[in-house]
DNA sequence: AGAGATTGGATCAGATTCGTTCAAATCCGG
DNA sequence: CCGGATTTGAACGAATCTGATCCAATCTCT
């Protein structure tokens, strides 16, 4: 039984309704079951294969009681999963970094979540004194009263919380330290440390050219990824502390290079 | 947020839900249960249930009473100061207080709760420089890509997360801003602000010294008390907001001497 | 440190929604 | 004109969502 409409209209076709609901949705956002099958003049079973089709192809999302924009809930949690996904990585090598460090010591730590990570296992540690560019490196130490943290000045970058700018290196040029703790978004033997963003990179030189030795944080995401600008050569890494799930030929080609390798046992 | 529907009360999808909070959690960076349920028009149960499901994709942490945004930035601390004495008079203050600033302009923000709490009403400005030497401060404004934010650089201060000491200072030294908007623990008309640690007078001298203008942002719980340090006298601070709770000799007083006042009413 | 108050977790009940099966109607080819 | 294929709608059981309540855990204040 096709549409016997009371006045005689012609069958709606499946492909011209679903097209209209896409469109339905398409102008509100979100629209519940109930107005779709009101407005498409079906029943909601029917509204309902409909959707079933149209994610199928992803067109939009189901959701209990209608359906709504693709992609428009996810686009940041995807990222942020991300980070969540190799937090185990991550944890291993902020438990070996952190046995680099020693009481007494004076240490640089760059930015990152990796490097973050590293400073909540330092609390531990006795009269330190630590320099940071990065908030989130600063908040993690901020209870520890056996740790002195120094913040560089400079502009606040948001998406990472680091701070960043002339001001930043500035404050970081009469500095001396023993080791600094950097990270980055990629590591090769032939370009070294590199990050997308040129003003983290800038910075990132100036931590590290403030420390006697370079002790990069990488997990196996990073090795064998380039990013856009250079930060160190891999002459100047002193140490890499990564996980073992890192391409071995890469971290051969760095050891080549004089990197001295600490691997983290997942 | 596409719900217009004046008739329709179509159920709000939960994960529409999920993403309204997901954005009041990020825009006040410390949200309250209630809050939540209220804004979201749900019962608190269901609340905790959706903060639980964004907890565990790591897009939030849970706290008691609440959530907060995560990587441990505004941890516990800034969650318990603003649930604990986020009281209706610092809101009122600090909403009075982001109607003495304008788009385009450059200005100093102390550490302090009230402050924090007006830089959160600073993110609909547009176009403003913002110098701070305090790590919530910088925070709240973390996520607004039309205000530029400076950090002092300094030593940290763990219990308050502002940073001190002569590098602080130093990096003050050559700015010029219209106003400084600043805090303490204590006001009275014979000794001005106050606060009860000398390090942070410093600061708080070298922060309004930075300014063409001094604004003071005090409850009325500060009004008439004295703390040990003086950090500005009366006579250079030119704005006072406060609520009307604040005795009224004292504000006489200050009025004699110079000062504007802006009295928030609770 | 303990009492009171607040918050969190778990279970249960009510309601809504989803999926599946089945019957009815239409279209198509013969 | 008739039978198969497809589509639509209805009905029923299953799954999900929401909110209330009770009890344990946590926090605050004295």
């Amino acid at each position: 039984m096709v549409d016997t409409d009371s006045d005689g209209r012609r069958p709606v076709f499946a492909a011209e309704r679903r097209q209209r609901i896409l469109e339905l949705v398409r102008a509100n956002g979100a629209v519940s079951l109930r107005e779709l099958a009101q407005a498409v003049q079906s029943s909601e079973v029917t509204v309902r294969r409909d959707l079933r089709a149209l994610e199928s192809e992803g067109l939009l999302n189901r959701h209990h009681g209608g359906a709504t924009l693709p992609g428009d809930l996810n686009r940041e949690a995807s990222y942020v999963q991300k980070v969540a996904l190799s937090s185990a990585e991550k944890s291993a090598i902020a438990d070996l970094a952190a046995s680099l460090v020693e009481d007494g010591d004076a240490i640089v730590i760059g930015p990152g979540t990796t490097t973050q990570e590293f400073a909540r296992r330092l609390t531990r540690h006795a009269e330190l004194a630590v320099v940071t560019n990065s908030l989130l490196v600063a908040q993690a130490l901020a209870n520890s009263p056996r740790i002195e943290v120094m913040l560089t000045g400079g502009t606040l970058r948001g998406p990472i919380l680091a701070l960043v700018g002339s001001a930043a290196e500035r404050s970081l040029a009469g500095l001396r330290v023993r080791r600094a703790f950097i990270s980055g978004n990629g590591l090769t033997a032939e370009r070294g440390l590199s990050t997308p963003n040129m003003q983290v990179a800038c910075v990132d030189q100036a931590l590290a050219a403030a420390a006697e030795e370079v002790v990069v944080l990488a997990d196996h995401t990073k090795i064998g990824i380039d990013a856009m600008v250079q930060t160190v050569s891999a002459e100047q890494i002193d140490h890499l502390v990564t996980d073992d799930a890192a391409p071995r030929d890469v971290l051969d080609e760095l050891s080549g290079k004089g990197v001295r390798l600490h691997v983290a046992q997942i």
